[in-house]
DNA sequence: GTCTATACATCGATAGAC
DNA sequence: GTCTATCGATGTATAGAC
């Protein structure tokens, strides 16, 4: 508003910038140790800043975990599901969107061990932050789940129903495979899940 | 072997039944809140012994969760799964199972909040105990995707995929409606989940 | 606003008596 | 085997100088 631009580096730049650092520092801590074992030193060094900065910004480690985790709800869910779909959809290209779409989610989640370890906190802190878990639920219905019905309308019936199916087969393979450790499937077996769902999704109504 | 049997309690039992008590406190602490920030003292407080015979029996807080988690996942899948199914099936009571095993699933893991916040334990933690998750992921393919398998392969083709469909739909809903508190589905909206998914699946084979 | 230094609690793990 | 008492380290959060 009134500040003289004389000045190089503003004071409210170096706090904004220090704010920016305690949260990457921060992001690093808790995807890698978690709530509770993630220590506030440890997060003060890797930022650069020293601990009461942090307590000056984010008043304690429960609200820096909720800041945190609350931006990185929306970044996220945007990154591994991109943006919304055009409104028309031909059946043709319906398909091909989903089969897109299927192959984008597992292989983003595979090549990103930071969307694992979101995962991993999530899940593991929603029942002592129950919020944070209902936000990325809602974003995750906002986007994915609007977007895929929106497709799967174009090409059968209870396209909402069917975009559960959808999504939960994926999720939980990736769940399974990659944040648990399973190593049953490789590639070559992820793959044909999809096409399968494709297929079998993509039904032709029972009841036209 | 050679103890006799004049005494009443043995040394032997005593220790035993210590053991029990203390894996019993260890559930409630872990599940509750998680490995991290479960607290020894709290363990032993609330299994009615000193901290030095939790440690002489179990060696340090890493062993103890260990011991807790691997009697967990046999015990907890078992309880939500049950026994393994008969041999052979006719096509219309491999529906029905199908159906059945639908529900149990969504209804146990609903009335037990222990199994949710087993969920979110073994989750939440598989980044530091790759191993326990993936004792989770084998006894669960064991149990539940073997028998999926055999009663999917009695009315259709590519049982196995299927088989992953049908449990990885299930899982998602737990998932995100219970786990992750998300609240959008009501037991009204659960329930043709899975009649919609024993429809899909049981469809006839398209290569026969 | 940001630092150094510290208060105060709790942690996991152990020594030594019995 | 089990206890009481305690060690050293680390945790969150804050007081006071600048």
């Amino acid at each position: 508003m009134n500040d003289a631009p004389a000045e190089p580096v503003t004071g409210r730049q170096r706090s904004a910038r220090k704010a920016e650092a305690i949260l990457k520092g921060a992001r690093q801590e808790f995807l890698q140790r978690g709530y509770a074992a993630a220590s506030m030193d440890r997060i003060a060094a890797t930022a650069g800043v020293s601990k009461p900065t942090i307590y000056s910004h984010y008043g304690d480690k429960a609200s820096l975990f909720r800041a945190l985790t609350s931006r990185m709800v929306e970044r996220r869910v945007a990154d591994v599901f991109g943006p919304a779909s055009p409104a028309a959809l031909e059946p043709d290209q319906a398909r091909k969107q989903l089969a897109q779409l299927a192959e984008r989610i597992v292989v983003l989640n595979e090549r990103h061990p930071e969307m694992l370890n979101f995962l991993r906190m999530v899940i593991g802190e929603s029942g002592r932050f129950p919020d944070l878990a209902q936000g990325f639920v809602a974003e995750v219905q906002e986007r994915v789940l609007a977007r895929l019905t929106q497709i799967l309308a174009a090409i059968t019936d209870q396209p909402e129903l069917k975009a559960r199916i959808f999504i939960g087969t994926l999720m939980h393979t990736i769940l399974f495979e990659d944040v648990l450790h399973g190593g049953g499937l490789g590639p070559s077996c992820k793959q044909p899940l999809g096409a399968l769902l494709v297929e079998l999704l993509s039904a032709a109504p029972k009841h036209p």
